[in-house]
DNA sequence: CCGAATCCTCAGCGATACTG
DNA sequence: CAGTATCGCTGAGGATTCGG
């Protein structure tokens, strides 16, 4: 995510940061969750599995978002005691709820992607560039 | 945003990092974007009026990350040459459209808020915390 | 095979100061 | 009022290594 505690705390501001939405961006919105939700709906898997399944995460991205993900109660974490240790992950209910919402927006970048690849080009192209930096992007 | 550029590219993997809703996770995963959208939802308004309806926000951020929505065409910037310097800030039709997937997100956090945060304490009163760190949260 | 611990880099973001 | 430019801190996150 991209911070979350540093917060000076608010008052009486209407976009706080105590917003449900927010606080559920600041979840998600991190660059492998959505990912991983993803992965997921095509079944349970093992870390590997999700290891080949994501491929540019590292393992450690991995654990820590599965843990993050499990402690918020949207993926279950299932042992199985074997010689080689397996272990199963899963979306929980709550997890497969997800599916829904992050559809929607899915559906709008779909829609969208060209027109604001379209609009970014324009932007880059305008001839006010304000000298010293090529600040664009975030 | 998270980091956006530094992918080492990959080849086959089904979720790979140039998917449009990765992409647009990207876009509105940092930590002021989704507010701004959110401010604006209430009207047009100028960049001091913005500073205020959002408050927790920084001069600088607010800036860039308006600069990143008008760039996107989901916002748009209009300057009244007038004595002291007027701009207004809007939404522009694709910027508008995103309150419907934002929405549903939204809908599902206020619906998921109570469960999750159970969740979490239940994580966090499990009692095999493996000594060293309490590394809850991302 | 699954994961934790350590190290280190780099970029997001806030604070501050200066322009038009 | 509406920015832009610079600096410094902090933490996300990749690489690597060790343990069960």
């Amino acid at each position: 995510m991209v911070t979350t505690q540093g917060e000076p705390v608010l008052h009486g501001s209407p976009y706080r940061a105590d917003c449900p939405t927010r606080h559920i961006l600041d979840r998600i919105g991190d660059r492998w969750t959505v990912l991983i939700v993803g992965a997921l709906w095509d079944g349970s898997a093992r870390f590997s599995e999700l290891r080949r399944r994501i491929e540019g995460i590292s393992q450690k991205m991995l654990t820590q978002t599965l843990r993050g993900l499990e402690r918020d109660g949207l993926v279950s974490r299932t042992v199985h005691p074997e010689v080689p240790v397996r272990v199963e992950y899963a979306l929980t209910e709550a997890g497969s709820s997800l599916r829904e919402p992050l559809s929607a927006l899915q559906e709008w970048a779909i829609a969208h992607l060209g027109q604001v690849s379209a609009s970014q080009e324009d932007y880059d192209h305008a001839d006010q560039p304000p000298a010293t930096s090529t600040n664009h992007d975030t």
